[in-house]
DNA sequence: TTTAAACATGGTATCGATTCCACAATTTAC
DNA sequence: GTAAATTGTGGAATCGATACCATGTTTAAA
């Protein structure tokens, strides 16, 4: 790979001016240009990015830190943040957590230290001192799916989307309802749905069970064992479930089938996620669409304007589609 | 951020100095390197990449190029990369190609201009153009997925999966059976199974009606389509159908209850994926696991390897493992 | 005691770009 | 016809690290 002192000298021109012709500064005669051209096209001759970014202080890179490339709605949300930026010529620097905190922040670090021009944050807690290293942060961050007081993020209306759901369930005659939802911690997923089902059920006047409340993690086999605890332990039965994920509705529906509980006739399920394959369960999941796609589109239009000295939106609320099928 | 100039003149010392108790490498007297220390600790100091690579040539940057982050194998094969790569400091730079053949090309190049140390490669084709891109080469590749003739790559036993797939149909007493594949320009996926499948059948002196051969591409809503060209139009129905992945086994099933044929009574199924969610259908999928975040571990250790200046395996076959579940 | 390793340190060039500045050659304005 | 812009170009500094080389100081060997 050629430098751009070769190619200076192939043109019989200084470093200055092949410069200057790469970034259409300055004066450069045509005369120049054209042979400038002509020695590039020759040698197939591309910047070194690292060289640059060493002077210019600029990467055309964003990091990206999220918990798990592992699920359907991580890897739809990169995909979107992919789609805009490669068509800037940006690229993706990932960082992966696997759901572990302390490596949140070490990324943030770590990709900070690559001198990526903006991070985008798949955030799973609100934790302060979290919040604290975003803020000390010089270069543009948003954070998707969780809300912080002073950085811009992309959040899903949680709360409005559970209640919804619950109250889906109600208006079609349902009076006594489970919930199956992950760690609080995750303020958005864990907190926000639950505190969201338990006002609806409170507004609407309706009592709760204990053991009508669960907790999994973020696989089907959780929702499966949360399903059990529930079932097992309850004195009454509840008629039907708000599994947070689909996974864990799929592992929920897994344990009433095992039992010979039918869905939706004795126990209805819904959740939130529309994964792909939420509409060929049998029965197919009523479930929340939650365009996780858009979530990723839009965190990376935001670092994008704000790169580009435009200014920023300190929060930005998805909308979302109750998808109704035959789970309910 | 400081800079390595900065530590010099705090902890008292050169340059020199600090880059060589950074590096361990030549003499630094324990009173410097404690002094060095402690500056380092105070001011959060970490050495800029970019110079670092500039100098050095080396970025510990590997590039994945990829057709879609949005499948399981992907992710899987993802996750496996990052495994090993980030226990050594290596980060993954991510091309997404979005199943565009030129785009695989292209993303070469801009790897290369990046600098990345190397690139692993999960492909779709065998073109030669490709193969002779990936040849000239001065960076370590390894592809995944796909066999070239020079390059270093981990494949999956697609051909002898298939003869086994076929055959195990075969032993549970089916004659008449159906084949789901992909565009054949997919070596791995689309032309071996294929030709495995052909091949198991005619050892086994079984015939094939034309409709039992059906092509679609790596979506569900593709194999639903291509059951119901294959049950529609077919004199004789199939008593068991091969998918070559299990999102198309999906869509096969999804068509069959639609139209009332009973899985795997009427009709049995199986597939190669072993996906998450394959356990979860009704019935369960008997499968073929492929061992996806393997494929991913090996590729980034034997870009390790090589880096390290071992040698490196010209071809890694992966083993598989047939999950006998309920769709047979 | 002389000689040679081993240890310790700093100076300087270098990686491959960008950018500011000085200078020269043209053009334009008055 | 002179002053002032405009245009075109190259030199040199710079970004933040590493690495080679020279020099000086100790320590060990002969």
């Amino acid at each position: 790979m050629p430098t751009i002192k070769e190619i200076a000298e192939m043109a019989n021109v200084s470093r200055s001016t092949v410069s200057r012709a790469l970034n259409n500064s300055g004066y450069v005669s045509e005369d120049a240009r054209k042979r400038i051209e002509k020695v590039i096209k020759q040698t197939g001759y591309v910047p070194s990015e690292h060289a640059k970014a060493l002077r210019t202080k600029k990467t055309k890179v964003i990091g990206v830190i999220l918990p798990t490339i592992q699920t359907e709605t991580s890897s739809k949300v990169v995909a979107g943040i992919d789609q805009v930026l490669a068509n800037q010529g940006y690229q993706i620097l990932l960082a992966n957590t696997h759901l572990d905190r302390e490596k949140e922040m070490e990324y943030v670090d770590l990709l900070k230290v690559r001198q990526v021009d903006g991070i985008i944050l798949i955030a799973t807690n609100t934790e302060d001192s979290l919040a604290k290293k975003l803020e000390e942060l010089t270069i543009p961050v948003v954070v998707i799916g969780q809300e912080f007081e002073q950085i811009p993020s992309i959040v899903y209306d949680n709360y409005q989307a559970g209640r919804d759901v619950v109250s889906y369930l109600i208006s079609k005659g349902h009076r006594q309802i489970g919930f199956v939802g992950v760690d609080e911690k995750d303020q958005a997923v864990g907190y926000l749905r639950k505190q969201a089902y338990l006002d609806e059920m409170e507004t609407q006047q309706l009592s709760v069970e204990d053991t009508w409340i669960q907790r999994g993690v973020f696989d089907i086999d959780s929702g499966y064992d949360a399903a059990k605890r529930m079932i097992q332990h309850s004195n009454q039965r509840p008629t039907a479930i708000f599994a947070v994920t689909d996974r864990l509705a799929i592992g929920v529906m897994s344990y009433l089938k095992e039992v010979g509980l039918q869905v939706p006739k004795d126990v209805a399920i819904i959740s939130i996620g529309a994964s792909e394959i939420s509409q060929y369960t049998v029965p197919a999941l009523t479930t929340v669409d939650y365009h996780n796609e858009q979530a990723g589109i839009k965190a990376a239009e935001q670092i994008l304007a704000y790169l580009d000295a435009k200014k920023i939106s300190k929060k930005i609320t998805l909308d979302y589609r109750l998808i109704i099928r035959n789970s309910v």
